[in-house]
DNA sequence: CAAAATTATATTGCGCGCAATCTAATTCGG
DNA sequence: CCGAATTAGATTGCGCGCAATATAATTTTG
């Protein structure tokens, strides 16, 4: 009855978003599988050089994914040499997430990986930046309306 | 050495993406769960809405996946009744997708879904097209990029 | 027309992402 | 100070996504 049109797949942003980030994930995958690395990973890393020394929770609030997703990845990453995992002494119930050396000198690599990806993505820097402003803002949106504490 | 400011997470294009989607899956998800639908899923009902009887390759073309993720979803579509698989009795190779009549009428709801997406995405129509556009664009100079027939 | 190549779909294995549940440690209330 | 609530993190189960592989049907080639 109402608009149908308004249902077309390439009208829907939600599909254009879940289709970038899938196109996103493509493009970094080749880049990021010399060093054993996937992408949610990557974006452990770079929390982590931006903030050493975090705690899975404050991880977990700067990516927006659950303990049920952190753990096995942190436990995966510390497999593979990138991360160390100990417990905290003062409060044993946190465990504390730092680089390991390997994990520090991962960083040398990442600005030629965010060169080759600025690249896939066209380049226009700024206009890249203003669409990740964007969405940025209407992520913090969608986040908004999710049953706060409605309690 | 080089800008490491430029490392940071919320400067990452990607990041705003990956997050998007996410934030997107999880607004959606309790609008779907009471029709025992995932968000993919509902994407498959949205491309059959437009054009019905589809193969898997044509489902996969139109959302970019592959039939390692399209044939078990396909099936749970078919178990929860909103499609039907049929070999195609000319190229016995290929599987039809059609809607159900519960499928079709699972359309009826979906204007009453977009509208709520659209109150929690913040509404400014236009810009969201916009958005879309946007996206939509820069997922195709992704895929673009991605080692094509570079043989 | 038979063998080889191609095509469509299915299956397996692995890593997310998230809800639900569990455990252990800390904090709060009395 | 003790039991109850809270908090941090881990575990389980399920549904994607995707690479790699398998299978069966069709097309191409010699």
């Amino acid at each position: 009855m109402a608009d149908d049109a308004n249902l077309a797949l390439d009208r829907q942003l939600c599909f254009a978003i879940y289709s970038a980030a899938h196109a996103f994930n493509r493009t970094y995958k080749p880049l990021l599988d010399p060093y054993g690395l996937t992408y949610p990973q990557y974006l452990v890393l770079l929390s982590l050089w931006q903030d050493d020394g975090k705690t899975v929770k404050a991880l977990g609030e700067a990516l927006h994914l659950d303990s049920g997703t952190l753990s096995p990845l942190l436990k995966r990453l510390e497999a593979s040499g990138y991360i160390a995992r100990t417990r905290d002494r003062v409060d044993e119930r946190q465990v504390l997430i730092t680089l390991t050396p390997k994990g520090r000198k991962m960083k040398d690599e990442a600005h030629g990986i965010l060169m080759q990806i600025g690249r896939a993505a066209g380049c226009a820097a700024d206009d890249l930046h203003q669409l990740g402003a964007s969405l940025q803002a209407l992520a913090d949106r969608l986040r908004g309306q999710q049953t706060p504490d409605t309690v």
